[in-house]
DNA sequence: GGAGAATATTCCCGTCAAGGAATATTCACA
DNA sequence: TGTGAATATTCCTTGACGGGAATATTCTCC
């Protein structure tokens, strides 16, 4: 799993604009005035979100539309669901916690 | 969605021991040892995963068990359910597009 | 082609977080 | 109680990032 995405995520403003395109596609002059940001920071918060590729960009006349691009979070999702196998696996099941914590014994150093 | 938890999963060595503790508990040296971290930097990346609940300590003897906590990774993935919504309505679908372009056209300043 | 709307880019500054090194703390056990 | 193992914390420095202000670019339309 790539850490681009969740950087781009981490950003209070940039997590705001993908919550609201989820909405549906819009231009930068509306994303700024929604969440009301400066025109250049919604231009600036699109570039990085674009580079990632959770955003795309439709021009339109001399405006500029984004709408969301499905995979990136699809991925992580994918990502997401490898972890659910760990939690049925292994969770609240102390004969693995055991082999762990027999496993974390074996790894002690020997070479002394 | 808070954006803490993509910021504690936004560094790179943060992220790996998320994916290594998925396998299972590790203690602290033993995570440092296989991701070629050093133990103090071990320590504080597992003080921020802790603090944002994506993972849980349980200590024995003088060794601390880290382990995965689940509840975190589910909200996420309940938090992306949202957006699969979003792209079997939305996308790829003229009529959709068409109608934001005209709100977004409603949207013009009507005031001068 | 000139004007204006819509958007992007640049420059500058302050803040914050990661890494290294050193040190402190906690715990078991002899 | 003292020693060593395991882990946490602190201090410091440096690089990256977000915000504001100003400016550049792109496009349409007359």
């Amino acid at each position: 799993m790539n850490v681009m995405i969740f950087s781009a995520l981490a950003e209070p403003h940039r997590l705001a604009i993908i919550e609201l395109l989820s909405e549906g596609p819009l231009q930068v002059g509306n994303i700024a005035e929604r969440l009301e940001l400066s025109q250049p920071q919604a231009s600036k918060h699109l570039r990085v979100l674009t580079s990632v590729g959770l955003v795309q960009v439709q021009p339109v006349a001399n405006k500029r539309i984004y709408k969301l691009r499905p995979q990136p979070l699809q991925e992580l999702e994918t990502w997401l669901e490898t972890f659910r196998r760990s939690w049925d696996e292994k969770f609240d099941n102390p004969e693995t916690y055991l082999h762990q914590l027999q496993t974390a014994e074996n790894n002690k150093d020997h070479s002394k």
